[in-house]
RNA sequence: GGGCAAUUAGCUCAGUUGGUUCAGAGCACCUCGUUUACACCGAGGGGGUCGGGGGUUCGAAUCCCUCAUUGCCCACCA
């Protein structure tokens, strides 16, 4: 008997990793066959897996293991994602460690710590991929600031501006001041602070009367052109064309009149600082106010702050509030809930700032990206649901802000010349450059010393955009052959929140530049929260560690337990014991492998009927459940596809056909049956691969030897055939009579290792053919059917079919009659609710005649129940 | 403030066009079991007026209205 050791998922998931890679099984090259892409989400450079990750990974390893069984040409490409704003944060700290400030070294210098940062802790999520199974294709592996993805994104900012797509603005944006730089809208998260309302008196010039005015932000006062009522207001038809005193600052400001006021906030007078408010610079605008920035790009006040002058916003709120108190101008303060926008990444408090920014028109790359989605359905959401968020953004979208004051990421390809702020040229180099500002110039003495490149570097999203035309070079070289083949991918996994940064920016990037999708389905993760369903953070420190997960449970382990609980698009409370599932569930398939392997086989046994159509029954099995896997996967239930999976591997291969088909113990199994046990054996694990790749390939592997061409990885998915679904039906019924069965041991205490003799009464539809498996399943030494009641035995029922088992000892007639009762008391009432059914006119006229006669075949069944069951009883009370 | 989802067993969720197979699955729980792959096991079992209320219908978890709770997205009201 050949021994089979115990699983060791470590050794076993490294071996086989490893196998993988020198084979090159995850390398794709064009060829004949069909392909399947799938572009990875690039993490962040110098990120470090979390549960996100592994989530997001695992389901995108699942698709491409699958398709690559399907005998497409799976391609997974990997890579990571320079980061921008997220990376020059963790430098600059790093230097900050080392004493070093950012503003003390020049961008050259900056950028070399960033790139042996990026070269010393870059890339590491990618080594923790490996570990979880993902089946990249590694020598795909690219990076957004690579040369030639950088150039790529050159190439579409210089398209897009000669497109006149890409214009340069004074508008107001987002300013992170921590990093000191702007941000897109969309890296702005609102969240409710509860604040003040300041209630301050401003005179009247000229007059004794005093105006009060509400706001939130008395730091800003300093910056205050004007105040604003509603003209039709009745308390102010005094003030128009007067002016009022600021304050403190002793500056006087026009009052202006204007129906954007809501005269029911607050004191209805608004005062309106337009470098410091969105709402107030338009107000600035129409009644050409003038605009007074008060602070420094670190949110410090500036000297129009006077004697503030240095200290920040909001240590100056309360400061000055103070003094406006104190010199009774603050007249009262009242608690206010407000939303304060702040950053995504350094979480500080956003401010509404005027400066010069690029800006990318959306509104005309939109119109396809929106087609594709809502209306031609070219490109699916999984789930649907997204589709509404996705409507909404995209029909209110606005210019893209995509120049940023950092120094890592790729640098704006704009050039000045001139002292003005409209002479610069925009091309791919330096060289274009003067050649163009030449022209445009008139001259041609300029030199290249006379052009500055633009400072900003552009929004990390704007390289990520190109990503799925990129990593194929696509925009540089659209016309080549990799391109072609593998462009448009086919699936995208990624987690909602990117939907806007990301997706779809490059559903747009790809109609813009391919006139094609970039994907044709997106399957949207939910999110990892913990058990009390926070989401998973470093801050709450509620995230386990992936790596030490995936030690404890085995990659298997953790891909299973985080799918488990992973319906489409919703959020998954992780639970480690869906790990220890997972691995528990590998451990039962390693055992039925260790069963299996341990049998001696003998070509001279005949098969036995009890494996014959058991193994027939298996066959219909399998593939309806097949068919059950692939409309899962179809519809990206992944969770539902594993489940169905799960039973058929635990409950119908182990528990059923495996004891169905095992010989006893100690003797030989027939070669037949072993041959074409091990044959399911291989047909599970093609389907199981992709959920747990390691184990499967090493019960592949040692069951039989392989050439290194026929490893799991590359194996062939199982075909759909036709299955009879008879055979199914049949199995059922002797399923139940066996349960039955054991049903009666258990009652009566009687050993599984006593054989039984079984009787059946009316035995209708009742087939033969599973006759030894009810004997060999549950040790029935002879089965009968018998024409009458069998008396002084025990009974049970099995849809209209009556068994009995004869029993050497008494029977206890008493539980026997209360059974029976209990059975009898279900099915008349059962009967009655179909009768009060059938004799509603208005059921029978009204529903379709296919529902009114299955009713009536209820009753006719009940009717017969009942009727069995009665004569039982009399049987027994005799 | 606007919009969109969700609410089904102790937990996490299925339930596709209202009607066989509609009240389900997995886990958890309870009982029993040292049977010769596996106690990471096996055999049984309990558990839900489908969030509340109203309506449409012969018939509602499923359609409509309403209320409640939760989550998400969007939005410049000081």
């Amino acid at each position: 008997m050949a021994m089979v050791s115990k699983y060791n998922a470590q050794q076993v998931e490294n071996k086989w990793y490893s196998y993988w890679m020198e084979h090159g099984f995850f390398h794709s090259e064009v060829d004949e066959r069909k392909p399947y892409t799938i572009v990875i989400p690039p993490p962040n450079v110098t990120g470090v897996l979390h549960m996100g990750h592994m989530l997001n990974n695992t389901l995108q390893d699942v698709l491409v293991r699958r398709a690559r069984l399907k005998g497409f040409n799976a391609c997974w490409v990997p890579g990571t994602d320079h980061a921008s704003i997220a990376t020059e944060a963790k430098v600059v700290a790093k230097l900050q460690a080392e004493g070093i400030d950012k503003n003390s070294i020049s961008r050259e210098d900056f950028m070399k710590h960033a790139w042996e940062w990026t070269e010393n802790y870059g890339g590491q999520i990618l080594e923790q991929l490996k570990k979880l199974g993902a089946s990249c294709d590694w020598k795909r592996t690219k990076f957004t600031m690579d040369p030639e993805m950088s150039e790529a994104v050159t190439l579409s900012f210089v398209d897009l501006y000669n497109k006149g797509l890409i214009y340069r603005g004074h508008r107001m944006v987002n300013w992170d001041p921590q990093a000191k730089t702007t941000l897109s809208d969309e890296e702005v998260i609102y969240e409710e602070r509860q604040g003040k309302l300041y209630y301050v008196n401003y005179s009247i010039e000229g007059s004794d009367e005093k105006l009060t005015i509400a706001t939130t932000r008395p730091e800003t006062i300093f910056g205050d052109t004007a105040i604003c009522v509603h003209p039709d207001d009745e308390r102010f038809p005094h003030l128009k064309g007067k002016k009022a005193i600021v304050p403190i600052v002793n500056r006087t400001i026009p009052i202006i009149q204007d129906e954007y006021v809501d005269m029911e906030f607050g004191t209805g007078c608004l005062k309106v600082t337009p470098a410091h408010d969105i709402n107030d610079k338009n107000l600035g605008e129409k009644h050409n106010l003038e605009i007074i920035d008060v602070f420094n790009e670190d949110a410090t006040l500036n000297d129009f702050g006077l004697h503030y002058k240095g200290k920040d916003r909001f240590e100056a709120r309360k400061l000055f509030a103070a003094e406006l108190e104190e010199k009774g101008f603050l007249i009262k303060t009242e608690s206010h809930l407000n939303k304060v926008g702040t950053s995504e990444r350094t979480k500080a408090a956003i401010e509404p700032r005027l400066s010069d920014q690029w800006f990318l028109r959306m509104k005309e790359m939109a119109e396809p990206a929106i087609k594709a989605v809502l209306e031609t359905q070219e490109i699916k959401l999984f789930p649907k649901k997204f589709e509404n968020t996705y409507a909404h953004w995209m029909n209110n979208i606005r210019d893209w802000n995509i120049s940023r004051q950092l120094w890592w990421g790729q640098q704006i390809p704009a050039y000045y010349y001139g002292n003005g702020k409209e002479d610069f040229v925009v091309a791919e180099t330096p060289t274009k450059a003067l050649e163009i500002a030449r022209e445009k110039t008139e001259n041609p003495a300029l030199e290249l010393s006379d052009l500055k490149q633009d400072t900003d570097v552009l929004d990390t999203w704007f390289s990520s955009w190109l990503w799925p035309m990129s990593v194929f070079d696509g925009i540089r070289n659209p016309e080549n052959e990799e391109f072609n083949y593998y462009y448009p991918t086919q699936d995208l996994v990624t987690a909602p929140d990117i939907l806007f940064f990301w997706v779809a920016r490059m559903i747009m990037a790809g109609y813009e530049y391919t006139g094609k999708k970039p994907f044709e389905n997106v399957y949207l993760t939910g999110i990892v929260r913990d058990k009390q369903r926070r989401k998973m953070s470093k801050s709450l420190g509620n995230s386990p560690d992936a790596l030490k997960l995936i030690e404890e449970y085995s990659a298997d382990g953790v891909r299973v337990g985080l799918l488990l609980s992973s319906a489409a698009g919703n959020d998954l409370m992780f639970d480690e014991a869906l790990c220890q599932q997972g691995k528990g569930f590998g451990n039962k398939i390693w055992n039925a492998f260790r069963l299996i392997k341990g049998w001696e086989t003998d070509a001279e046994i005949p098969q036995p009927d009890s494996s014959k159509i058991a193994l027939q029954w298996y066959a219909a099995k399998f593939q309806q459940t097949l068919l059950e896997i692939e409309d899962h996967f179809e519809k990206y239930r992944i969770s539902d596809a594993l489940m169905a999976t799960y039973k058929l591997l635990w409950d119908d291969f182990c528990s059923w056909l495996l004891e169905m088909v095992k010989p006893n113990y100690g003797e030989p199994i027939d070669a037949k049956t072993y041959q074409n046990v091990v044959g399911i054996l291989e047909e599970n694990l093609k389907i199981l691969h992709p959920f747990m790749p390691f184990l499967t390939e090493e019960i592949w592997q040692e069951i039989t030897n392989r050439k290194p061409q026929e490893a799991l990885i590359v194996a062939k998915w199982p075909a759909n055939k036709t299955f009879d679904n008879k055979l199914l039906t049949q199995f059922e019924t002797a399923a139940e009579v066996v349960s039955g069965i054991r049903a009666i041991r258990k009652e009566k205490n009687i050993s599984f290792k006593d054989p039984l003799e079984l009787l059946m009464l009316n035995p209708e539809n009742h087939s033969k053919e599973f006759d030894s498996i009810i004997a060999k399943l549950g040790n029935i030494s002879e089965l009968k059917i018998v024409e009458n009641k069998v008396e002084g035995a025990l009974s049970f029922r099995v849809g209209s079919n009556e068994y009995f088992i004869p029993i050497s000892g008494p029977v206890d007639v008493e539980t026997e009659i209360e059974k029976l009762q209990e059975e009898l008391t279900y099915n008349e009432g059962f009967l009655k609710s179909v009768e009060k059914k059938l004799s509603n006119e208005r059921f029978v006229a009204n529903a379709p005649e296919k529902v009114v006669e299955m009713e009536r075949r209820k009753k006719a069944d009940a009717e017969a129940k009942i009727e069995t069951i009665k004569l039982s009883l009399k049987a027994l009370q005799v």
